[in-house]
DNA sequence: TTGTATGCGTTATCAT
DNA sequence: ATGATAACGCATACAA
């Protein structure tokens, strides 16, 4: 039933190493014996056994993208799809493919099964997943790996990551370019590193506009619709009330508006909304959203390129870089 | 650098097979002899070449989840983390791990690349991707496959599919015992299987609940907002009016929404709105939405099993079968 | 241009 | 309980 290397060296007559040289598409075989193996090859359904190309070439061709499925509410996993779509271009352009690596315990040495055990030739996981300790080690390998989310200590990782403190400071300048004076931020934790870099652009916008920041115009907390909500609501009870809402995510907005709604304000004229991550809806709100945008596709891709070059030894000039978010400006911040 | 079995052997003053057996823990070595070499082993930081146990065991251990990122459009994308997630909690019981083989041209002979060329021992794709030609090939070559998908006309085919025709079903009846009468279903084309088996499932139910079916009450177009908006306009001016609104998608509730609200019925009170595929956002619209839910991680832990159970060969009593969606009632159809 | 021999790093069979 | 040796299916250096 299965067919290999010696049943078509046999059937064509020619030894083995001619039939893996024409595999190889070798410069050193006649277009004769090429095509009459090759119609053996075709007659006999014959396809080489990827194992042990594997095996003899000493490469997987295949590279790993690392994620903890057990974090549900995980910043990329709703740009899961259009990363892994973006890995994929650009490893299949080398003929490598992508395995899915789930870490399942905590201590689940996935640097075990498949860095050294050389399942897969590199690996791309987020800055979550990797300690130094860990980033050493694989630098100590010489094993290509790349980091999606920014990664400090080591200038010998690669990395790519979105540039949260950029969009931070883009949608509090639009805000206040849109003639908005006092903007809240309704945010998530500060633990949580992609919220404190967008916090952190906020407040740099704030000073460079001069404007006062409010240390009660931010509320940290879940990022949840709720959580939007009851923030919202509490701000607009002030005496002095914000006249924008920067939210974290979309919970947070859909929280928020309706509050804003609900105290019968009018959305942007008196109040502006505006929303990290742009999402399919976001166009079909009531108003509709302004939003930053990240690329995430391009994210996968260049997360991919790092990696690529790491295993094909290509030098990378610029192997640490920010990808720029893209502002959407929608009517929930048209104020004029 | 690289240290393979053969250094283990030498450097534990044992034989390679031992070495060997001692990895694959055989009751026919000692203990003393086990914790020996497990000694080395670690001192040297000795991981088995994975590839090598695959060509000698002849198995890759691993199973490819066949995709075409190009549709970026397709049902299943929006499910795809939660999907891949059920894969991947089953098929890592037997230590199997799961690689994304993505479709680029229309042509791309994944049969050949990663089936023949037993790179992975089963796949997965949903039924879009595979016509009876094809199945009929893999099921010559015994090659495990499972289908995200019914599949007719091979009962041999593994398949598990959201039982589609019942959700349109509950859905329906769901309006009809809440005390709406003219039930609107506002959905995509026909070519579109997901789209016509819940089609199905509401005309059913129309007649089993003996009321008549309204041609004009159904509407095929694209699932976009615009078209959401367009429809539920137009009806909401008949002279007869629906008092309720199926919506294939989210994108098409958003602007059935924003029609009703903008034409001032009172949404349960005069108009019922319901959706498929409950989404995060749904229980946060206004009002918040009933919608089917999908338990997509469900839907992918299935198709793990039925494929695990082919490479495993076990036999499986049942390898067609539907997922029963679940309704979950909210405000937009709480008509009393 | 083609063939021979050997290596890739394991597992498995059969002795011992 | 352990070891020698032959697979596993291909690639490649070197010889012819």
């Amino acid at each position: 039933m299965k067919v290999t290397i010696n049943d078509i060296a046999k059937a064509a007559n020619v030894s083995k190493s001619t039939v893996s040289k024409v595999i190889n598409n070798s410069p050193t075989i006649s277009d004769t014996t090429k095509r009459k193996v090759r119609q053996v090859m075709s007659e006999h359904n014959y396809i080489p056994s990827s194992i042990a190309t594997q095996l003899a070439k000493q490469s997987s061709l295949s590279i790993g993208l690392i994620i903890d499925m057990s974090r549900r509410e995980h910043f990329l996993n709703q740009f899961f799809y259009s990363i892994i779509g973006g890995i994929e271009s650009v490893v299949a352009n080398f003929n490598y493919d992508l395995t899915i690596v789930n870490i399942h315990s905590q201590r689940d040495n996935f640097l075990d099964r498949f860095v050294l055990s050389k399942k897969v030739e590199g690996i791309i996981l987020d800055n979550t997943l990797l300690d130094t300790t860990m980033a050493n080690q694989l630098l100590e390998h010489s094993f290509p790996f790349t980091v999606i989310g920014k990664m400090d200590g080591n200038s010998d990782v690669h990395w790519v990551d979105i540039d949260n403190e950029l969009g931070g400071e883009m949608i509090t300048k639009h805000l206040i370019e849109a003639g908005y004076q006092r903007i809240a931020f309704i945010g998530g934790f500060n633990e949580d590193t992609i919220f404190s870099q967008r916090f952190t652009g906020y407040r740099d916008m704030l000073q460079q506009y001069d404007i006062p920041f409010v240390d009660n115009y931010v509320k940290n907390g879940s990022g949840t619709t709720e959580f939007g909500y009851e923030s919202a609501k509490e701000l607009l009870s002030e005496e002095v009330k914000p006249d924008a809402f920067i939210c974290a995510s979309n919970y947070i907005a859909h929280g928020v508006l309706e509050a804003v709604k609900e105290a019968n304000f009018a959305i942007p004229e008196q109040i502006g909304v505006a929303t990290f991550d742009n999402y399919p809806l976001a166009p079909y709100m009531n108003p509709p959203l302004t939003c930053l945008d990240n690329d995430t596709f391009f994210l996968g891709e260049a997360a991919g390129n790092l990696l690529m070059n790491q295993i094909k030894k290509h030098t990378d000039q610029n192997y640490q870089h920010f990808i720029e978010p893209k502002l959407i400006v929608r009517e929930s911040t048209r104020k004029v």
